[in-house]
DNA sequence: GCCTCAATTATACACTTGCATAATTACAGG
DNA sequence: CCTGTAATTATGCAAGTGTATAATTGAGGC
């Protein structure tokens, strides 16, 4: 007796796509590109390992593809505050900048995922490129909020001010990221505002909407 | 003729620990943990792979002391500076926070070492230690150098403020490694200056000294 | 109900990893 | 020069890695 053959119901592609890519995901945050094997993928998404190379020509696919679902949805994330936000230039820039420093984008399982992915992004050019896209369709949403607030337009300026902008909140993202009971709720925000304020000499921070925009419905 | 057994040289025993420590930081910022196996730490220290377990009972062991190294390090690079420093506290706290975000405190291979060891950081009760151990040091400094300066003194404000300001100079610093060449020489410094300051509500960038105490022997 | 075909599983393989142990060799002290 | 000993190398091994390929099985069309 040789045991029976597992059961198995038949699913579409993008499920199980979908699953493997979020069960990579799972893995590498919780214990870094090691824990990410090929075994413990196919295990978490409840699936058998040759079926990896069923939907992925090789591991390092499913690797990409998987980096590309999380850029892509931390951007959605805090792009997605700008729908509810008001139009006042400085306003929305606020409102932009607090919801990059406050969860669901800050959350340690992120930077888990930032730190595992750090390697490859640097090694593999088709993962660089990924990132390359992500960062700089960031960095103009950045640069389009602080060229929309009042004052001279100079683009080289608000080029380099975005950077700098961009630098301030990616830090303190992976810091609240890092260390997420050193910062009182709001703070890492109120830090973000006035730090940013003070690089492009705006008090943001009294910019802020009222209401962080709760979702209620 | 099974070929020469390769020739040796005996060695004390710190310089070899010391080399092997160096040839594991050297692979893991590089390649990331994954590229730190013990066949090639051996390879790049220059010896055989044996030897580690010769001085190392275990290869995490090995890995636990070069974390411990590249902390000790960094600390040190950072605090040097208060040596050469002036006496009033704005500057010396403008001089820390600018030495933090620069050469060679800001290195991208420091960032590879601060990712690849991330997750086991997190899941090593040993290395969550040698971990916490430094940065309270560091943030221990830093509080001190807050404390100095002129107004109020409230230990729990102190706390709250030197928090912040680590957070502000900890994400600065991972941002000038991951993109060096975004920021211009001494942009870094400036809005590392800017931000720290803005929390202190002091100027800090008008107190930094004047010259960075470039290396002059 | 059967038959087809793709989705899924099972098995095997070559390779790498960390670790253990035995065999050597460099070097100090007589 | 010899000899002991500890530093160093060489070899082997069990476990885990990604991948290739063959064997099964679920489910829809007739």
């Amino acid at each position: 007796m040789q045991g029976e053959r597992r059961k198995f119901r038949r699913e579409g592609e993008e499920r199980r796509r979908d699953a493997l890519v979020s069960a990579a995901l799972d893995l590498i945050s919780e214990g870094g590109p090691t824990a990410a094997t090929v075994r413990a993928i196919a295990d978490r998404a409840g699936v058998t390992p040759g079926l990896i190379r069923h939907y992925f020509q090789t591991k390092e696919e499913l690797t990409r593809e998987a980096y590309r679902a999380l850029m892509q949805r931390m951007s959605a994330e805090n792009a997605a505050v700008l729908g509810a936000a008001p139009a006042d230039p400085a306003a929305r820039l606020a409102a932009f900048v607090a919801a990059a420093l406050r969860p669901p984008v800050v959350d340690p399982r992120s930077m888990g995922l930032w730190a595992g992915f750090l390697h490859q992004v640097r090694s593999d050019p088709a993962m660089a490129e990924i990132h390359a896209e992500t960062y700089l369709g960031y960095r103009d949403l950045l640069q389009g909020l602080i060229a929309a607030l009042p004052g001279p337009a100079d683009p080289a300026r608000q080029r380099a001010l975005a950077i700098a902008c961009n630098g301030v909140i990616d830090g303190l993202w992976l810091e609240g990221c890092a260390l997420p009971q050193a910062f009182a709720p709001g703070e890492l925000e109120h830090i973000g505002l006035e730090a940013v304020g003070a690089i492009l000499g705006f008090d943001l921070a009294a910019s802020l909407p009222p209401a962080p925009t709760e979702e209620t419905p």
